[in-house]
DNA sequence: TTTAATAGTTCACTAGTTTAACTATTTATG
DNA sequence: CATAAATAGTTAAACTAGTGAACTATTAAA
């Protein structure tokens, strides 16, 4: 692959990312209850995968300090969708979990994201498809690996 | 394609794709000169390609409100990276350039970019990358028509 | 010539983020 | 054991980014 290729492919790669970005984000956010963000609605929907976590895993996983995560955890919780229990043993831990409104309220907005994003889906060739989402994890991979070498220099 | 391999596809997708603006959006950070932001620069980006514009412009192309737009310009006014002029036949408008200053900081810093993303672009086969980048442009194409679909509701 | 529309700004408010200082608790060390 | 160091989480100040509504100035339309 020459220079000028590997440019184009930049260009076009980084105008494409940007704008799925930002027109996929607000096709999402169209599918949220009313007052939920992009962001919270993410954080709900990893807390509904692992169903418990602690403020400092969820500041790993989204890559911001803790104190983002306080922040963003008080706005759900106003909200009455997360709870907060102290570890017994260890009373330094708080853990995390979804309330049963929270439970719901995702389950809701994930079968109307899942019927918008099968849209997309469902116009594409199953071979087309996944080899697309081979390539992106792949991308996803050492894009991981990268921010990881930087973290250890 | 059957119902449960779409769902699949569909958590897939989702997880990617966030993981990629996170870590991704992290790694382009890492290249912008200190106190620049990924939104400003994406400004930059836009205003380097289209060389003139105005702000009316910029909250369509970015969809966001003008006075989001507004305030995102002043930060880069303050910064001496754009200037502003008025039109003299029509004195509401005002033409957004890049300064000379925000020219070369744009070019350096879209050098460092280059080769980031270039050192990713370097690890697929050509072919491979170009058949995702069709399927990528596709889904974009798609993620649009739907967005303009629902605004025209 | 009033009335509409357009371009842009200002202001108050909210979300999300970082940094630094802080509390409470647990673990290590001398 | 007692003090020091590490860990989990919160708080507060400061910043960027966004919305919505009210506003100014200017141009276009009735």
């Amino acid at each position: 692959m020459d220079e000028k290729s590997i440019k184009e492919l930049v260009d076009q790669y980084l105008h494409i990312s940007f704008s799925i970005e930002r027109c996929g984000g607000s096709l999402i956010k169209g599918q949220l209850a009313e007052d939920l963000t992009n962001d919270q609605h993410y954080m709900l929907r990893y807390m509904n995968k692992v169903e418990v976590c602690t403020s400092t895993e969820l500041a790993e996983v989204f890559d911001v300090k803790k104190s983002a995560i306080t922040a963003i955890i008080n706005r759900l919780w106003k909200k009455g969708l997360i709870q907060r229990s102290r570890d017994e043993n260890d009373r330094r831990v708080v853990y995390l979990t979804l309330t049963n409104v929270g439970k719901e309220l995702f389950d809701e907005t994930e079968r109307r994201i899942y019927e918008l994003v099968g849209s997309f889906v469902k116009q594409f060739e199953q071979t087309e498809i996944e080899a697309f989402m081979r390539t992106y994890e792949k991308l996803n991979q050492m894009i991981i690996a990268s921010k990881e070498a930087k973290v250890g220099e």
